[in-house]
DNA sequence: ATCCTACGATGGACGAAGTCCAAGTCAATA
DNA sequence: TATTGACTTGGACTTCGTCCATCGTAGGAT
């Protein structure tokens, strides 16, 4: 455990956090303004494997790293700004799809983006 | 419509097609050996915008595009090879997150990649 | 205390994916 | 024929991410 992996591993730490790889460089740059980009990078993919964050990828741009890997969750993302939340759907996704629909597939993993206009866009 | 636009139209066409930009413009090269990435870009931009076809980020990668925008559906990916089918679940996903979740926000889709191996990658 | 060693950090080069722009082409119209 | 406008082209550029050679440093060996 070095500084830098301690500041990345801090910086990452929250509800609804959600920041790209350059945000998480900035953020832990202000904190240790030396740290290099290659590190964050090293430091996330380190993290993603140890599961104590999951990576995001919602619009095609940069993934995003969400600290928030212990609790099973899905997205809710703006699709006026961007803004994602974290949510909890009832029910299991998994199970909507039916055997016929599986094409032998041993399918063990569903990740569901709702997508609409949040209150701040909805108004604009 | 031009030469180029057929062409590109063309090469998305059939079931379970998932082609990346630079796959389309390698098919559409095929037939067509001038034709531009700008160009393909354009005019899968055009169809997308036209509602003809749907962009798909399933891995972070480049994006892919498929042509089966008239029926909903979602994707099932392969976590080995990356293979990629169109699956239809039943209910709807929309109903599965309680207005409790939602945060305010207007939602007005969900997105649900599955993910597991598929027959060939299980074997290996 | 000094030296060694190995792991991690650094920064810069590189590559993939996609966008942007000025210039060129072409067909339809005046 | 001249003009116009839409479409295409190629290349420069941006963003996001990876790779690699080198450097520093902490801890163990002498």
């Amino acid at each position: 455990m070095t500084a830098q992996r301690r500041v990345v591993a801090e910086v990452l730490d929250g509800e609804h956090v959600h920041l790209t790889a350059d945000e998480v460089l900035a953020r832990a740059a202000d904190r240790l303004p030396e740290i290099s980009r290659a590190t964050v990078y090293n430091t996330l993919g380190e993290l993603v494997s140890l599961g104590e964050v999951v990576e995001v990828a919602t619009d095609g741009r940069a993934k995003r790293y969400d600290p928030n890997a212990h609790q099973p969750h899905q997205h809710l993302v703006c699709s006026g700004c961007g803004a994602i939340r974290d949510v909890h759907p009832g029910g299991d996704p998994l199970s909507d799809l039916p055997v016929s629909e599986r094409f032998g597939f041993a399918v063990s993993e569903a990740d569901v983006t709702y997508r609409g206009l949040c209150p701040e866009c909805a108004k604009a």
